[in-house]
DNA sequence: CATGAATGAGCCTTCATTCAT
DNA sequence: AATGAATGAAGGCTCATTCAT
């Protein structure tokens, strides 16, 4: 029956540096958090302390909850930018090019599942939130045409390629989320028909 | 010690009912409430007051409030079962069949996006949410594979099915969100593609 | 996760009869309700419930929780006096006599020591049972200085029989209450001290 | 949404200190509050207002009401037990000690009537409560032949020691509880043969 | 800057009590 | 007289947020 001043007490605090050190050690801390139980799961206490801080510091840098879950939201999406475009510039062939994106989507998928399903929430509650999702989307598809451009390829409907992230995103949701498994489906072949569809987009 | 003022300007007491009329109240109540505000947006207190009734009633009825919305839930999967299988037995033609499938589902998506945006975060959240939309799932699997028997079309592999029901479904979202009017693209178009993977799937 | 109304409805209905026999009824459940969970672990619709009727039979009867406390108590009391009466009119001898009251007391706090537990935080919460339960005892201490008088025995300080009293309701609750055993004390050595000091005062 | 005005009638945070202060006048608020309206008659968040606090605090030291009700219980006893101690290694006479020591008993009794009230219930309802009680008279048992012996007095049953122990308590409550006065009894013959019982015991 | 004790609005839940049928 | 659905005040408890140190 420990009470909760006892169990705040256990953890020790590691700390110091400098202000933007402090703020990218909260993102972390709170998209792990996020990730692991959930935006609703998360209250913005145990996110300093999983940060190494007190309490009192989430606020000096951010306004509110949504505000670092923005933040970390932003963190995450512009690794996962930074990794297709390193392997977009690595000069593979097509075939492996695509094999390359399905990976590393699945990875993020994987990696960031808790952080998205929270997302897909407050994508609709929150109109901040909203905003940014919906830039980001622009940008991939911005990205997508170029893409295809570079590569040589033919141009398409903005629409099919939409349809195609959209595929992309939900196959790749349930991947990580293990719904194929659940569903007794076979994994390769599905990732296998994910691999043809991006490979028929860069030819 | 309500003043008989307070006492008359109380809500009389005439929504008298069975058990089931008020459970049955509730749901409905919750649903909208859930499809407008989100699942944490809500609590127990407004949801019975929402369907014109006082705290205590939630409670008689339900354990709590991730149980009202599995009711909630299992209410709307049902009507749109049944919308789909009147659909199917109506013996159109494959085209006309498919574009009614195709409109159920989005009108489905539309009318239904918040409570679908909460349904996203507690299938991550919540293991018991999370098998309910598992089973859901597996009856349209089983459902799709009845349909093309009957329709005569040849067999395919559950995956495939699998990758048509993810598209389906998050571009029926994106639709539902106004997505694609953000995004600038031309409703129409994508409308008119997912037609007609509904239709090839028939064939 | 059967919800509250389930529960409520597993449980069958008996009852009908004359007023009477109905209050009986519901005094006898509470008793047995208080004695087992306690005065503040009841609650009214459960007392209806257990005498099988329906909620609102409760407050036809009585005005509240309360009232129907000092009911049971009223009951059970009266039928302690009752038995104490017929043994001290039985023409024992002495030691029975006495050894057959202590038998009856303890019998009695074993059998409610429930009830006794929360007359004891009540007398101290609630002006009403604490009258009642001062006019009891004082009966109690006419009847000890009738029952000498009739036996015969030399008159005594009536404070000298409210310690006595006290004695014989603390032992007799601490034997309730299996605290003896819990002490590793002998039982018997203790009750052939209580039944002594009985023996001594009819002496 | 507070306006200025509120937020400056708002009692003012002073009350700064560490967490074992502020644990301290937690407690002291509740067995005040405990003692005054017993323990079904306060709640957590009048407590944490009686110790000029606001109602989060509570939590943060206790995990319940029970919990801060076996802590205030703890203290009390712990102080009773220290001015005991204190009473007996004052190498008074006989006499004197066994005057004082019922003067003390009393005098705890009384100050602590309510809470006494309210851990006789919980000694019934609650196994924590009773487990507690329990280790506590041990230890009385235990002082009482430790007692004797330092003095020199014959050692007797521990079944003797227990039936004095409950009488003083019995009688103790009765006393504090004005119930000899209601009844017309005179509380100096009591007292004076509680002072001879314990004179008994020391010889 | 950082700390962490303190705040209090607000949701969750129960239960004594009422009242239309 | 009995029924039982409905009521709503009152606690229980959490957590985003503030602020004195």
């Amino acid at each position: 029956m420990a009470s909760r001043l006892e169990k705040e007490l256990r953890r020790p605090r590691v700390r110091r540096g400098s202000p933007a050190q402090t703020r990218t050690r909260l993102v972390a801390a709170s998209a792990r958090l996020f990730n692991r139980v959930g935006y609703h799961g998360t209250d913005s206490n145990q996110i300093a302390r999983e940060a190494g801080y007190s309490t009192g510091v989430f606020y000096k840098h951010f306004t509110d909850k949504r505000d670092i879950f923005l933040a970390a939201y932003e963190t995450w999406v512009a690794s996962e930018w930074k990794a297709v475009e390193n392997e977009l510039s690595s000069g593979a062939t097509r075939e492996a090019t695509a094999r390359r994106l399905v990976d590393l989507t699945l990875d993020f998928h994987t990696r960031w599942k808790g952080l998205r399903a929270s997302l897909l929430e407050l994508v609709f509650t929150d109109a901040k939130v909203r905003r940014f999702y919906r830039d980001q989307r622009r940008h991939q598809l911005d990205l997508m045409a170029k893409i295809r451009k570079n590569m040589g390829a033919p141009s398409r409907r903005r629409e099919q390629d939409a349809i195609h992230l959209y595929t992309m995103e939900r196959v790749g949701d349930a991947i990580a989320r293990n719904e194929l498994r659940d569903l007794r489906l076979n994994r390769e072949i599905v990732v296998a028909a994910l691999v043809k569809k991006v490979a028929d987009l860069l030819a």
